[in-house]
DNA sequence: GTTAGTGCAAATCGTTTGCACGGTT
DNA sequence: AACCGTGCAAACGATTTGCACTAAC
């Protein structure tokens, strides 16, 4: 699903953190890693058990989790969406751009896009003469399952 | 700016009240009113202190709060926006949907409504066999004064 | 009188922070 | 060697829950 390779991104990362000073780390590599071997969206705490699962010996910290998540969405790397109060959701953000349907009994999270609305968008931006950066768009219900 | 006199309000509280086995209490009229009396956003917290300041003598506690202000979301009296992880600002649910364009430069709020977006909107829920019960949009850009 | 609602405090959940130690540069 | 990153546990803020008591029906 995604359209560049492993190392090309991992390089990305390097120069990022080089850029401003930082390190790389193994625990970094880990949780980017994750990412781009999972497809989805998964919470600090999902990528952190994934993490010990498939690194037993390493003992990673929560907390590193979100500090590196941070990090990563804070240089655009990875998105994040957030539901109610109930936290935040990550995922690498190599993919085209695309809107969420939200189940909200099981935060069950669909992605779509739509061309029509993609194109209604940018026409009211423009009649309000705004020139638009940016936008998001979440429709919340109820799945099939949960009906 | 509502739509709908006090009493009105109330009356269809009552109504969806009765019709749930619930009942009407001080409190849970304090809440709805708090709402209705002030224009704008509040947290759970914001609306426990306006309470709190216009009623001295009455000991309301926060879980009330939280407990009528879920229930009044799930009625569809009352909208929330959640921000990050941070938390949930509620609104009387009296005006009519829209959607928001955001200026990043200057904050700028403005509001819209489209049709074919919201048409296309629950197209695409049905298609994915969800039912949906809320949706947002927003649209963030520079607006003309900014440009 | 029955049932649901309340305030309170404790519990919970996701997230952040302080700190001493360990790894990267 | 200098500095940043880490794990851990404690701290945190928002929200929820258990419970004995009170109010609405």
């Amino acid at each position: 699903m995604s359209m560049i390779d492993y190392d090309e991104l991992i390089a990305g990362f390097k120069t990022l953190l080089k850029d401003n000073n930082l390190k790389f780390t193994t625990q970094r590599e880990l949780i980017l890693r994750a990412l781009y071997e999972n497809e989805g969206h998964f919470t600090p705490e999902d990528i952190y058990n994934i993490i010990k699962r498939e690194n037993p010996r390493l003992n990673i910290g929560i907390a590193t989790v979100y500090r590196t998540l941070g990090l990563l969405e804070e240089s655009g790397m990875v998105n994040s969406i957030s539901f109610d109060a109930k936290g935040k959701k990550y995922e690498l953000g190599l993919k085209k751009h695309h809107d969420h349907l939200v189940c909200i009994r099981c935060g069950r999270l669909i992605e779509f896009f739509d061309e029509t609305i993609e194109k209604r968008q940018e026409e009211i931006a423009a009649q309000h003469g705004f020139k638009m950066l940016d936008h998001s768009m979440t429709i919340d219900g109820i799945c099939s399952k949960c009906q």
